[in-house]
DNA sequence: CGTTTTTGAGATAACGTTATCTCAGCGCAA
DNA sequence: TTGCGCTGAGATAACGTTATCTCAAAAACG
């Protein structure tokens, strides 16, 4: 309550508190931070009414300079917008905060690697505890010798790939067992008595593709089921003329498995504009379950990948790795079939599609 | 290329730049920073050289702790996943990387105001710049006074508001004319004929869905149009009960204004679910245009809102308040419709709603 | 040629913390 | 009383930058 001389500029600091309660910039330290060193009760008291009389907030980028203790993650991902890299970015910000209390920088790429390498950078810039990649630029040969390069310059938490296998690059993975989601994909249509199956898959041949791709072929020739593909990319547009090109080769498709949310919105648009009824007449399963996979009409029946908890995973083995906190036990990751409304049984001499003729592919 | 004698641990610094290039720190620093004051040009090469040597990367802390010119600014957004607010992160984090050479923290408040008092703090723990409120938790009585302190401990940038009017809260504030979007919504059921209209609009009251509901109840007046509204979350299931309800009370409504993407996703369904037909049965207006918008069939018809060019006037307004950069032209940031085909003509004698009977409200 | 001005580069302090060192004061056993 | 350990609190240095000051050498001028 001594009237200041001088006009203080810039947020209040610890030489301010101390001041205010009277005792060492030393002993301010210890209070505000909690630390290991005990304080007497009376002085600490005094200590905490003057920090908050002075509304103190602590400089992070002053402790985390000094300490070494960095409490901010990266983390990039291919497309904030796309719901399947939003309930990562969700659920790893989320986990940050509550459990590690560490504040996630969410950077995104847009599908571009030289963004990609500019974020990486970027964050390494503030000492980043940890890096989070779930972008897949790295899947490029020229571009993984500068990530590679950039990573291995941080020294801290280290870097982590979720989402995807990284060729090449020699970091820890978090991701579902695809060739399993594939099967699990193609089983749900073949439990429904599908045999005539199109598949809408990522263009980019990265070995989540094809991992998928390895799981439904081995249970469709298991089943003896015919199908065909098509790559496409990871939009609604793409997936439209995608499905109408299997369709145009194999009007009697009963079943689609789409590669991403994205893809089943374009393929339940183009199913319904030419006249066919999901799931009356075309079954759709999807791969990657997002919340909003409910709101469509119908519900999309679709793998859930879990992709929350492999991002938490990704984000707890960064924090053990700093020391933050030791790995508990992560939840399962099994990826499972969530059912909706996009699925339904084949009978016998059931009614194939609009446009007749012609037997599916392979 | 003299050999190290200690083993350097933690990440390569001015100091070792300096060190290889044999100058010392302060050209070192100048020549990394690009500085003011000019160096020699052989000098300048040779510390370029010595860094890329080292692969030295600059220290974000330590240069904003001693500049006191911040490089983070602040995003809170209501909820992340919805494409409302993921389309101004989306933006925001572009402009500022691409345009200010700042780093955004997007922060999810997840439409809980503690969440968004606790992330407030934690961004001004590390200093940000600037601070982007994007989440309208703001619009309860007992929070802001607790915000309004937080904030005005921010020294720097300031604190901005973008999509909502800051009841109470001093702040400078961007986003649409929402009265005029809510007028241009109703226009575009008008013009198409519609007489009997049902609204969905956000549950918590606050400026914004007055402003629009005004808007709105002014055009349906003028056009001596009957409307009735329910007042629901911004959830795909809760405007599913509510446009239910909207129909049950007046089952002649051919037109539905739909408060946010979300809610227009769960119109869809019900009427859907219920047989109506889209457009040819009921006629569906949407507030706030998104991306994928484009993607739900049939493609919906909406006002943008032109969110993403307020989020970045917003994010100028605090880089040209930091001195990084003088305020450019901003864009024109007229709401405007997106056609899509939800919405169709009535004519004389058009078929009403399956359900029969009872006259529109009011 | 002497003096002033300009230029380029090194030395130093400071940003706000925290880790470490120092030391006074106290209790307790020899 | 002396010696020893313990506890609580202050003093100091350091983290990696940048702003400022200083100063030597080169350039410009009469």
């Amino acid at each position: 309550m001594t009237g200041r001389k001088t006009i203080k500029v810039g947020s209040p600091t610890l030489v301010d508190v101390a001041r205010e309660a009277g005792v060492s910039v030393s002993t301010a330290a210890r209070v505000v931070r909690g630390s290991d060193t005990s304080v007497d009760a009376t002085l600490k008291e005094r200590v905490r009414a003057a920090a908050t009389r002075v509304a103190y907030v602590p400089n992070a980028l002053a402790r985390t300079l000094r300490a070494g203790a960095p409490t901010l993650v990266g983390l990039i991902v291919g497309d904030m917008l796309d719901p399947f890299y939003g309930e990562i970015a969700e659920a790893i910000t989320e986990q940050a905060e509550s459990m590690h209390s560490m504040l996630a920088v969410v950077c995104n790429m847009h599908r571009d690697p030289e963004l990609e390498l500019k974020y990486c950078r970027r964050l390494w810039e503030y000492r980043v505890g940890g890096l989070i990649l779930a972008g897949g630029g790295f899947d490029q040969w020229t571009h993984r010798a500068r990530l590679a390069e950039l990573t291995s310059q941080m020294v801290t938490g280290g870097v982590v790939v979720t989402t995807l296998t990284p060729r090449g690059l020699d970091v820890p993975a978090f991701h579902a067992d695809n060739q399993m989601v594939g099967r699990m994909a193609a089983e749900e249509l073949l439990r429904a008595g599908h045999r005539r199956i199109g598949i809408l898959i990522g263009a980019q041949q990265n070995y989540v593709s094809e991992a998928r791709l390895r799981g439904m072929t081995e249970a469709f020739v298991e089943a003896g089921a015919e199908f065909d593909i098509a790559y496409v990319e990871y939009s609604s547009p793409a997936a439209e003329v995608g499905v109408a090109s299997l369709f145009e080769r194999h009007p009697r498709i009963t079943g689609v498995i789409a590669g991403s949310y994205a893809m089943s919105m374009g393929i339940f648009r183009w199913l319904r504009a030419t006249g066919r009824s999901v799931p009356d007449d075309v079954s759709v399963v999807g791969i990657g379950n997002t919340r909003v996979a409910e709101w469509m009409s119908p519900k999309l029946t679709a793998i859930n990948l879990k992709l929350d908890q492999f991002g938490c995973a990704a984000l707890s083995h960064i924090a053990a790795t700093l020391g933050k906190s030791e790995q508990g036990d992560l939840p399962s990751t099994q990826p499972e079939v969530v059912r909706g409304e996009s699925v339904s049984r084949v009978f016998e001499g059931a009614r194939p599609g609009p446009g007749s003729g012609g037997a599916a592919a392979r």
